[in-house]
DNA sequence: CCAAAATACGAATAATCCGTCGAGTTACGG
DNA sequence: CCGTAACTCGACGGATTATTCGTATTTTGG
């Protein structure tokens, strides 16, 4: 890898013609084979052409270098998770903390179903850590949430607000990865998010308790 | 490296002479010097022996390989944390919740102090983590906290208490290591730790709340 | 002071891997 | 139908690295 300190890691150059569409697609298949099968350190340019049927020249037409394919695969999995988060943060027919349970029951099952990639991926994650386009797309995954939380704690000041904010969203993340490197049931699944949301409100719920302020009448949490 | 299916990790041999001795020791400190400046990737014998004025061929004597040096370094900082662990909780003179607080501070705190050396150790884990002596090693750090637990949730059943015990232990180090790898002042650490220590707090009350029974007199948790 | 054991050395080995390049192939536009 | 551009190929260069092993040096015990 020629290891430079900002390696560029977008596309390299886009395919215009079909074959060319199609080829990329299989790379991608191929590397999320590789990875899963063999671990990261085993994840070669020439393991993944070999898988996706192309000759490893053809890869780095259209990616600069290998962290390029990692960071795609991971890119990829940051905005299906950042769409299903949204779409349920977004129903606003249903009261905060329900919902704010609905997502961390649905985040941690789908951190579980792709557990087997998802480690891989953040084995690898020094080849692309770095890069400009990680640490923005990481930005824009977080902020997400932070923005619900000005509705679960709407009379809590700012500063603090921001605090509890990237507590919960950290251990949303954190804890849900860790939880989902070893394989569990649907039913090991439900108990450990239940249990997380339940953190989550009786924290939340003491939070809201410690600053009442607000104007008097305002549904209350539970 | 030699990529058998389960390395082996300990030590080859054990110095027996003075001069060995201090050779192990010049090592390991070369190589916590190695991994904050350059990073895992960078990590290897040559560089190590470089700056620990020792030959490759030396390191090999005490080290059956690379991963080793880098087991031995996490197996240190594994059991300095578990220490530091069991003397707050051994104080059996304050309330067990104030305990928790008093751990989890210093908890982060201590993770934030060798951020440097750890943030390289985690990427390096892929290296070690199959090794039978490193799921040991986790297991027992594990261990002390979960009986904690027992005292803090004393009329909580078995199940559910193993599965609170593994959240907020795990919260702990999850989170702590991801607050831990962007520098930070010590009020940040306060403050964090603080809000952290507050959600624990909040949801063992909560708990037990939910979990009456309990010989009826018995000192409340807060 | 000597023999044997422990220790230290570092060049050599064997393997791996990233990324390039020039030649060959396929599709497209006119 | 042909010239050009897009595309694909895969051997090869260049670089790095983990680990070994024969040799040299130092310590120890007697």
């Amino acid at each position: 890898m020629t290891d430079r300190s900002t390696p560029r890691i977008s596309s390299r150059k886009l395919p215009q013609q079909a074959r060319s569409t199609e080829l990329v697609a299989a790379i991608l298949e191929a590397a999320v084979q590789v990875l899963a099968k063999e671990g990261v350190h085993r994840f070669t340019t020439a393991r993944v052409a070999e898988k996706a049927g192309v000759s490893v020249g053809s890869i780095y037409q259209y990616f600069p270098n290998k962290a390029a394919i990692l960071f795609r695969l991971q890119s990829d999995e940051w905005r299906e998770t950042t769409d299903l988060l949204k779409e349920i943060l977004g129903d606003a027919s249903s009261p905060p903390l329900e919902r704010l349970r609905a997502l961390v029951i649905a985040f941690i099952r789908s951190e579980c179903e792709e557990a087997e990639v998802r480690g891989a991926l953040d084995d690898a994650a020094p080849l692309y850590r770095d890069a400009p386009e990680a640490q923005e797309a990481r930005l824009s995954g977080t902020q997400t949430l932070l923005n619900f939380m000005i509705e679960l704690m709407p009379d809590t000041p700012e500063a603090e607000r921001a605090v509890v904010g990237d507590l919960i969203s950290n251990t949303l993340k954190q804890v849900g990865k860790a939880f989902s490197e070893t394989p569990r049931t649907e039913a090991e699944i439900e108990v450990y998010a239940g249990a997380m949301a339940d953190m989550f409100q009786a924290y939340l719920v003491w939070i809201g308790w410690k600053n009442p302020r607000a104007s008097d009448r305002r549904r209350p949490m539970i």
